[in-house]
DNA sequence: GTTTAGGCAATTTTT
DNA sequence: TTGCCTAAAC
């Protein structure tokens, strides 16, 4: 409707010259060329898993600039600084200019440290205020629940931390909460009456140490706009176009403040699929795609459904998959790629197996079609899978790389020193302060937690009583000289800042503190890692420095203030932004962190009831409806090729616990799948088939009684192998199969003595020649002919006794 | 104040 | 199983 071309005030002078020689539209489906040139007022994007979601942002912020938006003018918010990284490089590639490096582009937590940044004065916080990890959280919090004198295992700092965290993204502050009788009498029936006063209490203790978390980049950022006229203003008029990428996991907090950003122009444009949601738990919510409906009834949306990325089959079972949840946008996915194979389940009898499995295939895939190893992604759900995979990989030399787990800024060594950097440029910076106080020799616990008393009674920061160490309650002689130095040390120290580069300061803290020299004697291999480390964080630092240099910053940047900025980039980092020097590795990660990737052969695994879904998830609908949305975000991560893979037996917490096939397999449709080739087990009652029946059973019902949809005909008539087809003619025993195996001798195996021909899914037909071993671990040795012998554990063996 | 040993609990996903 | 915390010894 309001095809009008945009303001005057929006346009500027300066060209892309790029640009008009391009008909940018051309190249996009009708739908994404619609939503490309639709500029004007507020807009939704549904877009399915690969139906070139990225591509139409950033073709649209190149449209924009085309039509003589100035790029200043266009505000883009990303969840992760790839994905900013990546619009920014394919948006450069598109204006063969410079004009990209004008945006206001970043994650919603690096924009608003920028704007906080600037306006910092005006809520009291100072320009180069520190950015509180989650670990300097739980910390802080841990100080304020023992000087409290509150029971730490009812308050846990993570408890805490999360309930605090819930809070602010739904923008409730601590005055709020307090006043909340619905939340005060949460907290009390759960034992935890003074939850809100612990909230207080560390927004206070933040306050003091100048510091945020990262929720606070949000909060504080909001009430700076709520509160300040004249800067919201300000914003609203600079921002004449706003887009939000992956607006499904958006929270309360920064969809507030993106409303009140969008509110004049309301040339906002929203990006997102609701069949991708899947960081509820960290507050983001739905309803921000509803309310948008509701709060902008102009709203023009569009539903991009055609996936190029990946095969009939895959595209199929996505769909199949996501039907078993509830509510949803109702959109169909297809694709018009050519058939591609049926996805591959794997069965392994262990963790180690199924790794072994796994890399072997990738192994043989390599070979086979000839593809590199950068085509594999390893998918699982928790981080604490990818041990065994990383044994599995190097003994077939196969190149990996891990993403996500212990960043590289979490390491000790890498936080020891930075926090020396920290309380240069923020010295009431607590967390940092503490930590550079434990590191120093002589101070200990004790000295810390008499300053820690004495600033806190007075409301002021440790440094305060740094300074003047003969306030500190009972502070002995020898602890207040090593303070007295201490404090001259760091005042020095600040007073090169003006005078010298980041990259200099980090060097002589480096020296002056004697930790370069006590971590370059260390000869242990740890110590030598260490090292090299900090000789990793120094060069980084070094690049920064010049990077500053050659492009400088349009706000202000003073020469001090180039070490606060390089740590607060470090501080909304992660490990997934670093660039790898040989990026032709397969690729190790959780799922969440594998969300926007692609791949073009996939491996989801640990398919197990009580670990995909996780076992925390089991309580509710919503909770359950969002890992099927977790594992509907990595099935499609594939391209062309997707293996899920599941083990019966995992070693948990220091035991070996039996695992059920997940539910999610079957959900995708049977259709889809080329199960393994085991025998049906038949022989446990329905009853036993699950453990803890009881907690679900309701829901256990429920999926079972789901009528499933007629699945979109695959032309299922060819590709399928004869295990496939037999599968497929009685749905139900094939679904008790996969669930059924568990690591126990199963019963049609018990009576298996010498002499008996038994066949093997991999080995052939072979003859038992020894039975050892008693209850669950029996362990047969059989002769396969043309294999020799082999020692096999019944509870894994995929065996069947002919005779 | 620092180090070591031993007991104990807890294990999801992340800007 | 690991890693965290506490208690005791150095």
């Amino acid at each position: 409707m309001c095809k009008t071309i945009p303001k005057d005030s929006f346009r500027h002078s300066d060209k892309a010259p790029y640009l008009y020689h391009m008909d940018i539209l051309k190249e996009l489906n009708n739908v994404q060329a619609q939503a490309v040139s639709s500029i004007d007022g507020p807009v939704m994007i549904i877009a399915g898993p690969g139906s070139g979601k990225t591509r139409v942002l950033t073709y649209r912020i190149a449209y924009l600039i085309q039509q003589g938006i100035d790029p200043f003018r266009i505000l883009a918010l990303t969840f992760t600084n790839k994905a900013a990284k990546e619009m920014r490089e394919r948006i450069q590639t598109l204006l063969g200019g410079s004009e990209a490096r004008n945006l206001y582009m970043g994650t919603f937590h690096s924009v608003f440290a920028r704007i906080l940044r600037m306006e910092a004065a005006k809520i009291g916080y100072p320009t180069n205020f520190a950015i509180y990890d989650t670990d300097d959280a739980k910390s802080l919090l841990k100080s304020i629940i023992k000087e409290l004198g509150l029971n730490d295992k009812l308050y846990k700092p993570s408890n805490v931390s999360y309930r605090i965290s819930s809070a602010k993204n739904s923008l409730i502050s601590p005055q709020d909460y307090l006043a909340d009788p619905d939340l005060m009498s949460e907290d009390e029936q759960a034992g935890r009456p003074y939850m809100g006063k612990l909230y207080e209490k560390y927004q206070q203790r933040l306050f003091l140490a100048g510091a945020m978390d990262f929720d606070d980049l949000l909060v504080k950022t909001y009430e700076l706009l709520d509160n300040f006229p004249e800067v919201l203003y300000k914003y609203q008029n600079r921002f004449s176009h706003l887009m939000i990428d992956e607006f499904q996991d958006t929270n309360f907090a920064q969809y507030s403040i993106v409303k009140k950003l969008a509110a004049i122009h309301e040339n906002i444009c929203v990006v997102g699929d609701d069949a991708q949601s899947i960081y509820a738990f960290r507050g983001a919510t739905i309803s921000n795609i509803l309310n948008f409906e509701k709060n902008y009834p102009d709203l023009k949306i569009f539903k991009l459904e055609q996936n190029y990325r990946s095969t009939p089959y895959i595209v199929h079972a996505a769909n199949e998959l996501i039907s078993n949840n509830k509510g949803q946008i109702k959109k169909e996915i297809w694709t018009d790629k050519k058939e591609g194979e049926k996805i591959k389940v794997f069965r392994a009898g262990s963790e180690n197996e199924e790794a072994r499995m796994i890399a072997e295939s990738i192994f043989e895939q390599k070979i086979t079609y000839h593809i590199q190893n950068q085509d594999f992604a390893i998918l699982y759900r928790t981080n604490s899978q990818s041990r065994a995979f990383e044994e599995q990989l190097r003994r077939l030399n196969l190149p990996y790389r891990i993403y996500g787990g212990l960043s590289f800024y979490q390491r000790k060594e890498i936080k020891d020193f930075v926090a020396y950097l920290r309380v240069l440029v923020n010295e009431n910076d607590e967390e940092a302060m503490k930590r550079v106080l434990g590191l120093t020799k002589g101070v200990g616990q004790t000295t810390i937690n008499k300053i820690i008393a004495t600033a806190s009674e007075k409301n002021v920061s440790l440094w305060e009583m740094i300074k003047k160490p003969e306030l500190i309650q009972e502070i002995t002689k020898g602890a207040y000289r090593l303070l007295f130095n201490f404090s001259m040390m760091v005042q020095s120290l600040q007073a090169q800042l003006h005078t010298k580069n980041a990259y200099e300061i980090a060097e002589m803290i480096g020296r002056q503190t004697g930790m370069l020299e006590s971590l370059f004697l260390d000869k242990t291999s740890e110590g030598i890692g260490r090292y090299e480390n900090v000789q990793e964080l120094l060069s980084g630092i070094k690049s920064y420095t010049l990077e500053e240099k050659e492009e400088p910053e349009e706000d202000e940047v003073s020469p001090e203030n180039d070490l606060a900025a390089y740590l607060q980039q470090i501080s909304l980092l992660t490990d997934s932004d670093k660039e790898d020097e040989n990026p032709n590795k397969v690729k190790l990660m959780t799922v969440h962190a594998s969300k926007g990737l692609e791949f073009p052969s996939v491996f989801v695994v640990g398919l197990e009831e009580n670990l995909f879904p996780s076992m925390l998830s089991l309580n509710t609908r919503e909770e359950l409806e969002e890992e099927r949305r977790l594992f509907y975000v990595a099935i499609t991560r594939a391209q062309d090729r997707l293996y899920l893979s599941y083990a019966n037996t995992r070693v948990r917490f220091g035991s070996i616990q039996y695992n059920e096939a997940s539910r999610f397999i079957e959900e995708v449709g049977l259709d889809n799948l080329n199960m393994p080739r085991n025998r049906v087990f038949s022989n446990t009652p329905p009853s036993q088939q699950r453990s803890g029946n009881t907690s679900y059973n309701g829901m256990q019902n429920n999926y079972y009684e789901k009528k499933k949809e007629p699945s979109p005909s695959t032309n299922s008539n060819s590709g399928g192998d004869q295990f496939n087809s037999m599968n497929l003619k009685n749905k139900k025993p094939i679904a008790q199969s996969i669930r059924n195996s568990s690591a126990v001798v199963p019963s049609d195996l018990k009576g298996l003595k010498v002499g008996n021909m038994v066949v093997h899914e991999k080995f052939g037909q072979g003859k038992v020649t020894l039975v050892e071993g008693g209850g669950d671990n029996v362990l047969a040795t059989i002769f396969f002919e043309g294999v020799g012998a082999k020692k096999i554990m019944l509870r894994f063996a995929k065996l069947q006794i002919i005779s």
